[in-house]
DNA sequence: TTCAAATCATCAGTACACCCACTAAAATTG
DNA sequence: CAATTTTAGTGGGTGTACTGATGATTTGAA
């Protein structure tokens, strides 16, 4: 009866629904591409954030991939249960507690980047090169203009 | 010793980063024009596609939004314990259940949608008019034509 | 300097999102 | 038409991802 009220309105049209399916799809073929590592894309951008800047605070790390502190404690649990990362009181400050990739850890980052690599080329395979570029740059474009709207705000390791 | 063997990679340039930061700032955005309603994108997906196709069972629902069937059981069982669904025996087939909107799930539907599409406008909002079409056809492109290598492909009303 | 505010981390609760294993029913095949 | 296979749904286990509350420490301002 309010049956032909309704628009019949395809999810396929908006940009919301596309962008879940997309990361879907980012986390398939991450995880099909490294599966012989065990380890998720959040947990290679932990593991390679520590990297980059080893003694690393666990809120500067939330801060810098964008979570917020309560998930990334989970992550950091899990990385550190399988030995690739150490957590070690901060010297300074006693709340804090420093981060920083184990040997194993290291060695596993770096046997893994070729397949994440090439899992982030696989992404993309669909669009001709051109495309590749503008769609990676209006991605980029967004994610900084809209940060501040996500409730974990990434920021610079401030 | 072995840190300068490293190449200091940033995460930002990384495609699957950046889907997954916009995935969070698209659910962000959303949660926050349509929090009057309480609802999330994916109750949203499924209210809408019960409403595009009533008396759908749960394994098409989870196909047509692109989820597992494991994660719609959750999802349905939480929009039918507030009284926005109804989920009743199939009278051809003892092992589906047919979906179907209440009363209170039409009408929140229909009150939630302005602020749904506010969202999707919001999400593209930082990009030029121009932009935001190439971006949309882009995403789409990408939806499509990679959708087989999702862990639960999505599939037409089949 | 003491006391309030900010900060680092954790915990409980909610909601996706997947896999695998399982039951029950339906459809297919020999 | 009986045996096999497929299909619909559930339940357990793992891993993001958030909010809001709490505890411990540090910092800053009166």
């Amino acid at each position: 009866m309010d049956q032909q009220n309704e628009k019949r309105i395809n999810l396929d049209d908006q940009p919301g629904h596309c962008i879940r399916r997309l990361q879907q799809i980012a986390v398939a073929i991450f995880l099909q591409e490294t599966q012989a590592y065990g380890i998720t894309p959040v947990q290679y951008a932990a593991l390679q954030t520590i990297a980059n800047s080893p003694s690393v605070d666990q809120r500067t790390l939330a801060r810098a991939i964008g979570l917020d502190t309560s998930t990334i404690a989970g992550v950091v649990e899990r990385l550190e249960m399988r030995g690739l990362l150490l957590r070690k009181p901060s010297p300074n400050d006693k709340r804090a507690r420093q981060l920083s990739l184990t040997k194993t850890g290291h060695q596993l980052l770096a046997q893994a980047l070729p397949s994440i690599f090439r899992a982030q080329t696989l992404m993309l395979e669909p669009l001709s090169a051109t495309d590749r570029e503008v769609f990676t740059r209006l991605l980029q474009t967004l994610v900084i203009r809209n940060n501040s709207l996500s409730r974990a705000p990434a920021r610079a390791d401030d």
